[in-house]
DNA sequence: AGTTTGTCTGCACGAGTTGCAGATTAGAGA
DNA sequence: TCTCTAATCTGCAACTCGTGCAGACAAACT
């Protein structure tokens, strides 16, 4: 994702407006690494912005994914998570908390995949799933 | 997934019982490779079966993957895809119509991951996306 | 066949996300 | 700076996917 300041150029060279509701999630995702859901940005949202929507939070997402700012990670099961980082970078998930953690893969092109049948395949998302630092059992402690 | 008569089996043993659902829902999974939801599994066993309740579907996949019979596919977006494929795969999903076909990938043991720290990865997902055959581009015919 | 215990159905509920409408405001032009 | 128009914001209803619950029902052991 761009920074804050080239967001606002970039939507107004889009036509669309830059309020101060988006300027301040364009600022909450900057450098964010969390991976954040859209209800969690809403609450850091809250807090420095009283009132503001739940539905605006969604709606500015939308407009970054659809301009290919802002990744979407797709784990199964809960919220969407989202990603500012649009490097091409693949995740880790821990199985116990959920968190989500930014890997770089190296020899992605090398994968031989048999199957494909016509099939053609443009991008690759991989996940990794296992457990994190916090989760992972301190050399059984119980 | 084991045949629809070893799980018959394999539910007895677990304590649970074996119903003319269940083993509709057995029927409808062996050697299925459509990826199918449990909305779509559901209207296939409506079908051979008037009445069947949905709820029913849902436990009976939910039994399925707890007994590690059955996988699920985590596209991002719909509702969860079942796979009674458990062999050790992967898969594409068509951007277009949503289509899902199981892929084998040989070199994932040779992927290079940046970033881990210390996050331990037990198991490897990967997602490739594109086209397939029924939607792609055909020749731009336009 | 009788009894136990898990299962089935139908419905309500919950999370996550989107559609809609009226009030509001960004931003271009006078 | 004032005006105008189109985009946006908020609040709420609605929608999708999935689960919890309760009473009727049936599998399977004895």
């Amino acid at each position: 994702m761009r920074s804050p300041a080239e967001l606002t150029d970039a939507f107004r060279a889009s036509g669309l407006k830059v309020t101060p509701q988006r300027q301040l999630i364009f600022r909450l995702l900057d450098g964010n690494t969390g991976h954040p859901t859209a209800d969690r940005l809403f609450a850091e949202a809250s807090d420095l912005m009283p009132g503001i929507s739940l539905r605006t939070v969604y709606q500015t997402l939308n407009d970054l994914a659809a301009m290919g700012e802002l990744g979407q990670v797709a784990i199964g099961g809960g919220a969407t998570r989202f990603d500012p980082n649009t490097d091409d970078h693949h995740h880790v998930v821990c199985s116990s908390c959920g968190a989500v953690r930014d890997v770089y893969v190296d020899g992605t092109d090398q994968l031989a995949i048999e199957g494909l049948d016509g099939f053609a395949a443009t991008s690759t998302s991989i996940v990794f799933h296992g457990e994190c630092t916090e989760c992972a059992p301190r050399e059984s402690t119980s």
